[in-house]
DNA sequence: CACCGTATGTCAGACTACTGACATGAGTCA
DNA sequence: TGACTCATGTCAGTAGTCTGACATACGGTG
């Protein structure tokens, strides 16, 4: 079986990437009208929950790059919704923090990614939930077992 | 619940977002020794299970854009992966083969994506994996229920 | 037949995220 | 103290994908 040819219709690697592509598009559908974009939203999302998140942090709780995260904070900062200090007083880290105007922001994409998540699911039950969770966690922890090695 | 903020650690759209990133650093790891990116291996995969598709099914398939798509048919085709005719012998439609040299590099890759997969499930018992495949689906169709509306 | 809606292939420009590289600061250890 | 390792912030260049736009071809319907 996992030997054999990749059946498209039955890997669930495939059917991940399905997944996450549908996701994809349509948290983008609701959030464009914002101006936003995921990984736009990500970034203010964890601001939220966590004040004080560095660059590097941020990047990895957004599952992108420092230097990404980087130009999107700069631009975030231009526009008025995250605040950094000129210097860092210890090391190099720059703490973020949102501003009010972030703050606002954030409510309403956070309106809209929350539909998205709650449409798609609307078909599962409590315990399937609770299944995927497990298997999700379970497929990052196997695929992140090899990288140290 | 699904009401109130989202809580990062449990939310599904989360996990599956880390998941996918995680599947696709796993998948670029040993794609990029090849020379190949995921999209590249998608199109050739897809090539080899059904021969002669279109520029725009191969776009839908592999969930880029028909336009990401053609660039990307352009470079395999001049690298001599693929083959398309010149010309459409029925409406504009081009059906693309997969030469010789593109089946050898496609096996190549196509043991490193599955190594990756293997990897993945590892953990998981069959009946966890048809579960997943079963909550996959139900979430790609709600997802996609809201765009005809 | 003419018309309209839909699908396709393609070109061009813009944006996003990535890799590579560098300098700087913290922590560890001999 | 000095050397080494690691993490961070940032700049620059590159690659992949996207949106916008256009011409063309098919299919049905008036």
């Amino acid at each position: 079986m996992s030997q054999g040819v990749i059946e498209l219709e039955t890997s669930l690697g495939y059917l991940l990437k399905e997944t996450s592509s549908a996701l994809r598009t349509a948290m983008e559908a609701v959030l464009r009208p914002l101006g936003m974009t995921m990984t736009h939203y990500s970034c203010l999302e964890l601001l939220a929950q966590r004040p004080g998140l560095s660059n590097s942090e941020l990047a990895r709780g957004a599952f992108v790059t420092r230097q990404s995260m980087n130009v999107l904070l700069q631009t975030l900062e231009r526009e008025g919704d995250v605040t950094r200090p000129a210097e860092a007083r210890v090391g190099k880290v720059l703490p973020t923090q949102l501003t009010p105007a972030g703050r606002r922001r954030l409510e309403e994409a956070s309106a809209a990614v929350r539909s998205v998540e709650v449409r798609m699911l609307r078909d599962l039950a409590p315990e399937e939930q609770t299944a995927a969770r497990s298997i999700l966690r379970s497929m990052i922890a196997n695929l992140r077992a090899h990288e140290e090695a």
